[in-house]
DNA sequence: GCCGTTTTCGGCCCGACTGTTTTCAGTCG
């Protein structure tokens, strides 16, 4: 079984475990442990597992250490399989109903029979749910309302659709005479990959008018919460908007948590906790004594106890002892700790990207020419534009055949030649890696070409083994520059094919291939998850925005937020160097 | 179920909003 699948099974058993009522601690433990799985390396763990170390990973216990084993040794786990089949299936789906959670579904289970989506749409059409004890007419109609919505309401959406919905909603906010301050937090400005619902905070000291412009705003379907400190939205794509008023004063730590992750929050409470200090949304007070995080934190805004004054998320970082850390960094992997021993990565910026290696041209399935496409790269201030059409195995997308890409070689160097753009065009192609490994042009053709990416469009289906092994032939290749979209992911869409990353990431390591963050909205592949440690190993990144038009150019900064989630610096990132030093590094035909 | 430079037992982040209540439980983030 393979590592994100024990992962499953432990997120599984928490969830189920939350439906049998027990011990909410217990619950998050397996959560934690589902994502200590996540984040550990697959052979470090086939390590720790083969050493009896487990125990030495931090959330994981004597119990999580055994079932972990239990399912690597066995494939299965005895307590996992008895838990599961001694609760109906159909509970947990209910569980996607908005505003239903374990305790009232334990309730209609055991007052109405209700073990499943269908049972509760009629027991709420008999009014039953309303008659129940704790339910009413309007826990009733939300739950209606749930049903008929939920695969939209729970639905993510991609980063950049978020940011798109986002945008003009801040912009919105910050419009308003009334508004001091307004920010976006969650996983959006996190740079999730994908978005679950939109964070806005807002300073002012007349909240009234604020709430008010933003229930009514255009785009809204539902208003779903309308306080005096909060209102929540549903807007017309499914995504849902909350917004929350927020003292000046208080402004950073609000910022801070409704940024997270919830795992980041956590180890910074926990961490607070060990300082004398409670670090809440409200503010950082003395952990002892009476009273609520919120009195405390008022009663120090009223200069009643004694207290450093945070202004900025840097000096509440530092108020913990620690170095400022980026956003897109918090997600409980290791950050808190890197910042405490001012071992935080200079994350790399869109400013540092130089040029672009993976690019379409109406030659094979995109929608603009090789100048409209130089163009626009000398536009966005580009110094190289790499393209890198499809070859002739990938019909569908027309991919060219070798008289094809020699004439398009030809009029790439006489538009260089030319001078008529100060952005350099390398001429490349997105090679076809065919089933069994071998690529799709010959020896020959590749020599003529700048550089070469290879990437896998067909016989998804293959085998882990096989897959891996296709892909790793393929870029032993002496000509190949770099690998292209790693698991062909399309989010949200599509799974990726199966592999072996680490054995794939070695091997890129060991053959001095790059691998590239295909910066399209819809893959960001290879996963910001495992940057960091194929980074520390030694691979190089290209950041490469797969345009198929000339507005896909600007996806690279897509990437460029994944990259930062990766924990990449620019020396990590090829694309991030001058043009000169690519020319050097492509005539020696390996880049890595 | 996990964890410990206050602890091997007793904690575990915590507040807003809603709906159902008439003081609070459940859900959510």
């Amino acid at each position: 079984m393979t590592k994100n699948e024990m992962a499953g099974v432990l997120a599984e058993i928490g969830v189920l475990l939350e439906l049998n009522g027990e011990n909410p601690f217990k619950v998050r433990a397996y959560q934690t442990g589902a994502r200590v799985l996540e984040a550990i390396e697959e052979a470090e763990l086939v390590r720790l597992i083969a050493a009896g170390e487990l125990e030495s990973v931090k959330g994981i216990g004597e119990a999580l250490a055994k079932k972990i084993t239990e399912l690597h040794t066995t494939g299965r786990l005895g307590f996992y399989e008895k838990l599961k089949a001694s609760i109906p299936h159909g509970l947990v789906e209910l569980l996607q109903i908005s505003g239903v959670g374990p305790k009232k579904i334990r309730a209609l289970q055991a007052k109405l029979g209700v073990d499943s989506i269908a049972k509760l749409q009629a027991a709420c059409e008999t009014g039953a749910v309303a008659a129940l004890e704790g339910f009413g007419e309007k826990s009733q109609e939300k739950i209606i309302e749930g049903i008929r919505h939920r695969e939209k309401y729970a639905r993510r959406h991609l980063w950049f659709e978020a940011w798109a919905a986002a945008e003009p909603i801040l912009a919105g906010l910050r419009g308003l005479t009334q508004v001091l301050r307004a920010e976006h937090a969650g996983s959006l400005r996190r740079r999730m990959e994908t978005v679950g619902d939109l964070d806005f905070l807002v300073s002012t000291s007349d909240p009234k008018p604020v709430v008010d412009w933003f229930v009514a705003q255009g785009g809204v379907a539902e208003v779903t919460a309308h306080g005096e400190t909060k209102a929540s939205v549903r807007l017309q794509s499914g995504l849902q908007a909350d917004l929350r008023l927020i003292p000046q004063e208080q402004f950073v730590f609000a910022w801070h948590h409704f940024t997270g992750s919830k795992d980041h929050n956590i180890q910074m409470r926990q961490r607070a906790l060990g300082r004398g200090l409670s670090l809440s949304e409200w503010g950082l007070v003395p952990a002892a004594g009476e009273g609520t995080a919120k009195e405390k934190a008022e009663k120090q805004k009223d200069g009643k106890t004694e207290g450093k004054e945070i202004a900025s998320e840097t000096e509440l970082f530092a108020a913990l002892g620690l170095k400022f850390i980026p956003p897109e960094l918090r997600e409980g992997l290791g950050e808190i700790e890197a910042a405490e021993q001012g071992a935080l990565p200079v994350l790399i910026e869109e400013a540092d990207i130089r040029g672009v290696f993976h690019n379409h041209t109406t030659a094979s399935d995109g929608h603009n020419t090789l100048e409209e496409m130089a163009a626009a790269a000398q536009a966005l201030g580009l110094e190289y534009l790499g393209i890198a059409d499809h070859s002739k195995s990938s019909v569908q997308a027309r991919g060219l055949d070798e008289a094809r890409i020699a004439a398009q070689i030809a009029a790439i160097r006489r538009l260089n030649a030319s001078g008529k753009f100060r952005t350099h065009v390398f001429a490349g192609t997105e090679c076809d890696i065919l089933p069994d490994g071998r690529l799709d042009f010959a020896d020959e053709v590749l020599a003529e070409l700048d550089y070469v990416v290879v990437s896998v469009h067909s016989a998804f289906k293959q085998s882990r083994e096989a897959m891996t092994a296709r892909i790793i032939r393929a870029m032993e290749h002496p000509h190949v520059t770099m690998l292209g979209h790693l698991t062909g992911r399309l989010l949200l869409q599509r799974e990726g094919y199966e592999i072996d990353a680490d054995k794939i990431i070695d091997a890129a390591i060991a053959h001095r291939v790059v691998i590239e963050l295909n910066a399209n909205p819809w893959r960001l592949d290879m996963d910001w998850r495992l940057w960091r440690r194929a980074a520390e190993r030694g691979l190089m990144c290209a950041i490469n925005p797969d345009a198929h038009d000339t507005a896909g150019l600007t996806d690279f900064r897509l990437g460029v937020g994944a990259a930062r989630k990766g924990w990449l610096t620019k020396e990590h990132v090829i694309t991030a160097r001058p043009r000169a030093d690519i020319r050097r590094l492509l005539v020696e035909r390996k880049i890595g």
